[in-house]
DNA sequence: GTATGATTAAAACGTTCGTTTGAATTTTGC
DNA sequence: GCAAAATTCAAACGAACGTTTTAATCATAC
């Protein structure tokens, strides 16, 4: 802490970020927190668009880069087909690990969280740079580690699974809360086991569309939502 | 549409807030959309947070109800004890419905989870105050569907999938460009399945954690992450 | 028809926002 | 030690924000 104002802009970003949301914090909220004039973060960042970038960019990169490294590694162990739960683990590890890593790490995770649901258009470019390499490799993975699955469904189970591991990282101490804590987000050796073990299952699971295609509609009594005052 | 003043400006704000989240669109933007008077918000709503928790409201209310309504149907037709596949669906299909029933209905699912990730302190009263009940019946529904399952590992279970839930109906857009269009968000019924199906599977697994305790710490060379500038 | 209450309209309120400016200050290269 | 570049600072900019105010309009009942 302290090494210079350029990082003391992008943790306190980060910090007041993870905790409000990215549009309902201010540059003055941010420099008041990071100590240092408000002026700095145009001449460092050159708008608050950019600050945001750079926020999300300077851990997403490293954390993709673990991943990717580690399905390297997985895949020559494996010869190249490593089973569904190792290439799980390879991909919700990093994360977590980031967000187990350091009070920083964990108010990262949420600013990511914030980032993948109220990020602009603006991000959209940034976010297919930074995961685009992700997504094929991994989506790959999974397809040598279940060939029996349908393309199409296996895209949907990933992305199923990173709803899981989403919404986990952003949204676990309401867990905590709700549990009365039972549930502990902060063993985070244990969420892993428990994502990987709930989204392998759903990942070998086998698909149901094909043969059921004569499902009745929707079920019983239409439900009368929303159109009242 | 055109019913009332105060129906247009619930509209126009949901839109909106779906489109660009709720920090980030003015009252100014949603009047202009609602072709209503500035003023007129603040005359039927009293400010622009007491705005916002309508719009939740409005919509998610008959949404739980239309839950607790299908479970107290499962529970009634399998005396009790219903399988986890009908209980996934009754949790999962009402929002889902609602997100086919309309384009309204669509753009405020985007909205719900807007909520779910940038409401700020003021509406986790009224977040609690909707939702315990749901998560009361349900938590016991599947604690009945799956009896063998230690309590936490199931509440672990269900906080997944209301990730896949969130995830799916927030962001599915992207996985249709992902996937080049093989991935259909709008084929509502086969999305159902396809999510009870994943979540069914995870939630039947057999827990993990008790048997292997002692399982190596954080995996391979340890990951350096984001402390570089 | 006119008084009464509900609703809408237009304008302005004070505040805060992101951004810019221009001078002070510190750091760097020689 | 000094010129030049890099960085910090205080102050202000115009724009947009949520909110309030005051008057005009509409509906309804007597």
């Amino acid at each position: 802490m302290a090494t210079g104002t350029k990082e003391q802009i992008l943790d306190a970003a980060e910090r007041m970020f993870a905790e409000n949301g990215i549009h309902a914090v201010s540059l003055r909220t941010i420099i008041a927190e990071a100590e240092v004039n408000l002026a700095a973060v145009h001449y460092h960042f050159g708008s608050k668009d950019a600050l945001v970038e750079a926020v999300f960019e300077r851990r997403v990169g490293p954390v993709n880069e673990a991943r990717l490294a580690w399905l390297d590694r997985l895949e020559a162990e494996w010869e190249g087909a490593p089973p569904v739960e190792e290439v799980l683990r390879a991909f919700v590890t990093p994360a977590i690990q980031l967000a187990m890593d350091s009070e920083r790490g964990r108010t990262f995770m949420k600013t990511c969280g914030r980032f993948y649901t109220e990020a602009g258009d603006h991000l959209q470019p940034i976010f297919d740079r930074l995961f685009r390499k992700i997504i094929e490799r991994y989506v790959a993975a999974f397809q040598k580690a279940c060939p029996e699955l349908p393309p199409a469904e296996l895209l949907w189970r990933f992305h199923f699974t990173v709803g899981v591991m989403v919404h986990t990282l952003l949204d676990s101490e309401k867990l905590r809360r709700i549990s009365g804590g039972a549930c502990d987000p902060s063993d985070v050796e244990a969420v892993v086991e428990r994502m990987v073990n709930f989204a392998a299952a759903g990942m070998k699971t086998p698909p149901v569309t094909p043969p059921h295609k004569e499902r009745a509609a929707v079920e019983p009594e239409d439900i009368e939502v929303g159109v009242s005052a």
